[in-house]
DNA sequence: TTGATTGCAAAGACTTTGCAACCGT
DNA sequence: ACGGTTGCAAAGTCTTTGCAATCAA
């Protein structure tokens, strides 16, 4: 009788990472924070480690983007982003209005069973306008 | 004096596909359907076209994947999609509401100027569920 | 004719896989 | 000790680039 994971530090120091941080991450950036912080873990673990985390609910990947994955911690708090075309910072915001009815009525007319959405605005921050 | 584009073989058989097809593709979807016509283009051609159709905003890339690339026609009519997750479906459909109002609204709060959203609804289709 | 366009090969960016060594529990 | 975890190298997927040949206007 054994747990299914372990706590390596790997993987604690990329859990503290995604705990710390409310920004979306891909990969690289985080292989460059832990580095920073003189943690060096290979790309590989990164990776894997993404994969166990996204398993475990934990992290979830955004829809930002075409070229990298950007994951975030999966959190109580619905959000959406708005994403700097040119710099690219990303922030969090939140709707006023719900979604829910709109999600709804699709289910019922198009017979589609929708289990999350993805809301992201692109523009220019104010630094790059 | 001359024009800065010429009318291909290549070049008229993606706008075809584009101008007939409904469905957002990928580069390779794109020279697969080309292909099953007897149209045999080079992927490489495939990738600089939709750059070319991207720079004279004849077609706009969607934020649904991380993994490769999707392309639409751009349209008048402003619209969003349901993705299954399962088979990779994608079916186009509106809003009721319409989020200008929180664009505004975000931009005021935010100091940050959007030009375009991304609305994607992710699950099963009919077929997957 | 002329410069846009093409195919091919190679390179590049990002991610995944195989495998032996390692280490938490 | 067991089995999850790691690093390294290699492979895989998608996209871009260099270059000489080709073709539309």
């Amino acid at each position: 009788m054994n747990k299914d994971y372990r706590l390596t530090p790997a993987r604690k120091n990329i859990l503290e990472l995604f705990s710390y941080s409310c920004k979306p991450m891909t990969a690289q950036q985080i292989l460059s924070y832990l580095a920073k912080n003189k943690i060096f873990v290979n790309k590989t673990t990164i990776y894997r480690e993404l994969d166990f985390l996204l398993k475990k609910d934990f992290i979830k990947e955004l829809h930002i983007s075409s070229g990298r994955r950007y994951y975030e911690r999966t959190e109580q708090k619905h959000h959406h982003h708005l994403i700097c075309k040119k710099c690219g910072t990303i922030e969090d915001v939140t709707l006023i209005q719900n979604l829910a009815k709109e999600e709804k009525r699709l289910e019922l007319e198009k017979d589609f069973k929708i289990t999350d959405h993805s809301l992201e605005f692109f523009g220019l921050c104010v630094n790059c306008q």
